[in-house]
DNA sequence: AACATTTGTGCAAATGTTTGCGGTGGAAAA
DNA sequence: TTTTCCACCGCAAACATTTGCACAAATGTT
């Protein structure tokens, strides 16, 4: 059987101490060049790779990051993740995923895998049900920072990385606005979400302020089938909407069944706008949707700047915001 | 400070020795009951908590599988993600998801995370051009089992678990039959992957195999986008397909994009059948789209258990299939 | 010749846990 | 009194790496 690459190994075989071994891999000053010649040649030759648990032992962190979010089943943490995954990658990080499934029980399971694993850091989106955040702050106890993104807790100090999503729906209604639109069926998510809230005002507040005379109707929907059938009923009638906004990608999904069901043209017959974290829902049709878009990409590169930044000592607790745009499909 | 709450002092508070320590705490038979309610007590007060990177270092293993997938960014690896994440935590394990961005070298490079961190096996689904099958056999050789999946290599000798391609393509070919349609496009992925090779012989054969004449035209894609124009070129002749088949959701968009481009009803136009590995991506169209359905959740239970199998011992080779079934929309 | 500095290397401890083996008492059997 | 046995516990090594300190030899400085 081969012998194991490790440092005792090879300074057994060249009659070195373990530490002159392991400093010669380093490149100390401390140690002659000759010696290190031989060291890091018989280090190639016999693959040597240090081994990481323990250096994880040693230095009692790990190269690895935690990302807790409720599931990564959804094109917004898809995108998230990438980006922070893209990241990590480049300075030797991995990301350890873990999935609530909405459970706060499973959440606070999950903090405590990142904290047995001693991660460098944690992003975490809380559950639509976490109440209580002292097992978030066990994880900054240990020196752990956690950075709160998306789904962030209301009123605590902590750092938090959101989108902007007052900024969103401003966007969005002075787009209709723009446009010249007159009578909009607007469509948003579950009103007991801070994220529909926050949307939601801004938009109707656009249009409460502007002279323009545009009739809206808002309404809102827990689910694709019920935008579904939402604009199913709207848009039978005579005086149809001229523009449906949909709050979010599976709100768009289930407008948009419903529009082919109609056979409705885009945008002839009726224009669409949605929201989106990225592009692929609404590139899924024909014409493209235009949406405003509200990056998951970027969210995760800031995010991941903020996590560095506290790592090198920049521990102040700082909440930021990622702006949102629009971005033109053929929609309306 | 508080003291860290590890076996060396919770010993020096109680005047034990380490080793009773421990072995108190795992409830060995050498302790007396006695001192085994002092340390549990001591230890939960202190609120203790095993050091996961001696453990490792120790055992060298770790409590986390690597999954290494081309994107994870995709719906087809969902259901698989959910399903081998859910099963892992119930026994304890975590997840280190790798994505190496369908690039061989980052495959390579996260293979090698995988080895340095001494995970307990590897989920694998390789990427599109992965040639050189080494890297793998090099985790083998330190006991980390390869279960590959989905997207698996040829013709080596490995634990493969698969969707069973073979039957997913003889009932699409099948449906398509039945359905007494005369004139197909079958627009196929990659030629060089297993997956499409498999689905297109058995697809084929079906139709060689059969009295009733049905020009069946087979193509290949390699994106949305490939097959989009495949469609918009196909689809705008006189005598154009009765039916568009695709192997894959991602082909599926492409030719859903060309189909509402031309505004061509489903089915009455032109009908649709595709694979898909869930619902979701079939379901956003209206009508919805039938399809072979080659479960994701199904293949991940098989692919952990096949792990589980292999961790226990049982290291024997082996390839298994997940049954498909037809999942009717409206689409043809 | 005496002392100081530089250069190269090794010792040993530290990180936390596990475990084979050996030891220490005390009580019962011989 | 001596032997045997048992219940209980501790020693020390092992895992691989890092690092402060010490030490020896060589070279340089008065």
């Amino acid at each position: 059987m081969k012998t194991k690459a490790t440092l005792k190994n090879i300074s057994r075989s060249l009659n070195l101490s373990i530490s002159t071994v392991s400093r010669a891999l380093k490149n100390h000053p401390d140690i002659s060049e000759e010696t290190k010649r031989k060291v890091i040649e018989l280090a190639s030759l016999m693959e040597y790779e240090p081994n990481t648990h323990a250096i994880n032992l040693r230095t009692n962190k790990s190269k690895i990051f935690g990302l807790v979010v409720p599931v990564i089943s959804n094109y917004f943490y898809h995108s998230f993740i990438s980006s922070v995954e893209e990241e990590a990658r480049q300075i030797g990080y991995s990301l350890l995923i873990l999935q609530s499934g909405d459970n706060p029980e499973v959440e606070i399971e999950n903090l405590k895998l990142c904290r047995l694993n001693r991660v460098a850091g944690v992003f975490v989106s809380i559950t639509t049900h976490t109440q209580d955040i002292k097992p978030f702050l066990k994880l900054d106890e240990v020196d752990i920072p956690v950075i709160f993104f998306d789904k962030v807790p209301s009123f605590e100090a902590c750092n938090k990385i959101c989108l902007s999503d007052s900024d969103a729906g401003t966007i969005a209604a002075e787009t209709i606005i723009s446009k010249n639109k007159k009578n909009v069926l607007a469509i948003f998510g579950n009103p007991g979400l801070s994220i529909t809230q926050k949307r939601q005002k801004a938009f109707t507040e656009v249009f409460s302020s502007h002279p323009a005379s545009t009739r809206v109707f808002i309404t809102n929907a827990d689910s694709a089938e019920d935008s579904e059938q939402l604009v199913n009923q709207f848009l039978s009638v005579t005086d149809r909407p001229d523009t449906v906004f949909a709050m979010s990608d599976e709100i768009l999904t289930g407008v948009m069944r419903a529009v082919q069901k109609m056979r409705l043209r885009v945008p002839e017959d009726v224009s669409i706008l949605s929201m989106s974290n990225n592009n692929f829902i609404p590139s899924l049709y024909y014409p493209k949707i235009t949406f405003v878009e509200t990056s998951g990409h970027q969210l995760g590169k800031l995010a991941f700047k903020r996590m560095m930044d506290h790592l090198s000592g920049k521990t102040f607790v700082q909440e930021l915001n990622v702006p949102s745009r629009l971005v033109p499909g053929g929609s309306i």
